[in-house]
DNA sequence: CCCTAATTGTTAGTGCACTAATAATTAGCG
DNA sequence: CGCTAATTATTAGTGCACTAACAATTAGGG
């Protein structure tokens, strides 16, 4: 009875499964709010990174929110094309990009700041939780960027099962 | 100071960039494991239901999973292709669709009862540990399926603010 | 039997997110 | 200066996930 393995395949029971859908749930409720002010949700996370500040290179943006700067290129031309940061090259080094919110970009930031109520509103959740939630999950990311154990990594290409 | 609010835009303090962060690398945990086994993390999903029962439908797919009938059509499209189920018209329904597993997709299940516990000791969580993320993650689903407080229940044409 | 409505899937189109390939710039070295 | 390597962005291609539009089938009501 210590280890009930043979029940480990239960889709109920997946952690994945669990974290999937909360996380596109969580978008989801987040999905009319951002709206309102023209914003996706990954859009919204490009904006907050830049109202921390401005300008800001891809590449800085894209440390900051972990995600590749392939994914972020198309991101960051709608939110040109749509007014709200400008994308120019930094004079000192050419290859790097700077990005730069525009008046109309900084003057979202004040619709955003009732997001964040809204939300924990919608949700029923106290501040509290929210940070032990946040918490939680800030430990988890840190579990996936550990090193892997010996035992788990096996060479990729010898395991191909034929 | 009670209400910090000036500092909830700041972006390692929001549970929805921790959460999707943490889904993607959750989810990239996976990759390599269910490689090998010629399957994406949303297809493993899909056969851990299949594993659980076949045939079904892809509505009742649908229901367990959470996700919308035209995001699993194309995914169901592939695992066919790739000779793990078939998929036909229910006999006595035949709007229904009936998704079964092949013999080669039921014996995928013996391959797939490792993953459970190479992903949690890569991510070096005890079972314990997984419960409680689990019971987190069910919990944060169930807030965002309750009915929303009036205050949130604002009409969204009306709030187009241009 | 028709007409209408509900159920069930599929397709089209938008937007992420990733890898791989490419391009452009910069830096280091002879 | 020319050659090579590293850095930084972009583009192409695959696969999810969603909404909207469409098609097919079934069920219910004259």
């Amino acid at each position: 009875m210590s280890t009930p393995a043979e029940d480990d395949l239960l889709l109920e029971r997946q952690l994945c499964f669990a974290l999937t859908v909360a996380s596109r749930s969580v978008v989801g409720i987040y999905k009319p709010v951002l709206e309102r002010m023209g914003l996706t949700h990954p859009q919204y996370l490009v904006m907050l990174a830049l109202w921390e500040r401005s300008p800001r290179s891809l590449k800085d943006i894209s440390d900051a929110l972990l995600h590749e700067p392939a994914t972020l290129s198309p991101i960051l031309r709608r939110l040109e094309e749509a007014g709200l940061l400008t994308r120019e090259r930094v004079p000192g080094n050419e290859r790097a990009l700077a990005v730069t919110l525009t008046k109309a970009g900084a003057d979202l930031r004040e619709q955003a700041t009732a997001v964040p109520g809204t939300i924990m509103e919608r949700l029923g959740l106290s501040r509290e939780e929210v940070a032990d939630l946040h918490a939680a999950m800030t430990g988890l990311i840190a579990a996936t960027r550990r090193p892997a154990p010996v035992l788990a990594a096996q060479p990729v290409h010898a395991a191909q099962p034929g």
